[in-house]
DNA sequence: GGGCTCATGTAAACTGTTACATGATTAC
DNA sequence: GTAATCATGTAACAGTTTACATGAGCCC
């Protein structure tokens, strides 16, 4: 059930409505969780009737109207709760590494070409989340900022994201390129 | 549908019963995929349905009997199609991320003992994939292996398991260390 | 005798994904 | 006018986890 403790922790720093939150839990973009739009909205709903976030309609002139939900001291209890849990332990679950695990059985040329654009896809993910430490740090040095900061759990899992998305990057670009050499070795013979 | 060809993948190398591929695709071994028992059995019986893997009957004394499964040529040509898909982008889900996001409102005791149980668990894998790389390659160098080993994929995949494992162990010490030091900071103020 | 490993499953509950649906405004 | 963005949902389906069930042999 981490998805609304995931939520929860997404709502802590502003109001958020159920549209801005599957921005945040975007692909493109989550650093943290992801999920589906219909998940939040579904979950939010949920969070509401149990009492751990409340919301409130903003209503909008030239925009449909819209609820900002915000965590509710219930919701932060729950919050601590769950923390006081011992974390599941995560675990890869990767179509390409399926792909990979498959290497000498399947055509090279097919699994360079998914290696490449997985490659550029972290590449993406890594110049984002670079972007978006800087934003949160400011002009502070990280060293700074995470000594001084007054919220500093956003920064600390951007981190997690963006070593994640190098350790993708260069495995990635190794894989690839010990596949090219080796069929050039083949070619050759 | 990767749990399919993650099991295929599986398959390749050599004939496993069920049992045998739980023991693969525990938390504790996985390296490219994880799936509980009941995932496995269920799928293994589909895959034979499907005529993408065949089970053959091992009578054992001592022990209950097996089926083992190994792949056919319909399965290994499934696996050709999946891999000539695009993969999906790949996303950490991670309980752990989301009690660090929630870090600031909730307890830094507590989450430096989640931190640091997860460094331990982290630890003990790269021990466990280093090992397994070690018995894949055997004396020969990691370069010498990838250029001219004769299955390399699953060392392929074992190197990304290593690094994604080096990657927490390194992250979780890095925030707890941050978490302790602006502890300690506030008690002496 | 109690707990662990081998070996395989069924059933229910929960979580996540995909498809469909609506409707206004803004940018090209 | 066509597509994208804002804004929220329902319903069906697919995938994952947890609980329950069975039974023999092995080790202490």
């Amino acid at each position: 059930m981490a998805l609304r403790h995931a939520v929860l922790a997404a709502l802590l720093d502003e109001e958020l409505s159920g549209y801005q939150l599957t921005k945040a839990f975007d692909l493109g973009v989550a650093n943290f969780w992801h999920a589906q739009p219909q998940q939040l909205y579904a979950e939010l709903t949920r969070l509401e009737q149990d009492g751990l976030v409340t919301g409130r309609e903003v209503v909008q002139d030239n925009r449909p109207n819209k609820r900002l939900f915000r965590v509710t001291d219930a919701g932060l209890a729950e919050l601590e709760h769950f923390t006081a849990l011992a974390a599941k332990p995560s675990f890869i679950r990767d179509d390409l590494l399926v792909k990979v695990q498959a290497a000498d059985h399947v055509d090279t040329e097919t699994l360079i070409a998914r290696l490449t654009e997985r490659s550029a896809f972290a590449q993406a993910k890594i110049d984002l989340f670079g972007r978006l430490l800087h934003t949160m740090r400011g002009d502070r040095t990280e060293e700074e900022f995470l000594r001084h900061g007054e919220r500093i759990g956003p920064y600390l899992t951007c981190l997690r994201g963006l070593a994640f998305e190098h350790g993708n990057r260069d495995w990635c670009e190794r894989a690839a390129a010990v596949l090219r050499e080796r069929q050039g070795a083949h070619v050759r013979n």
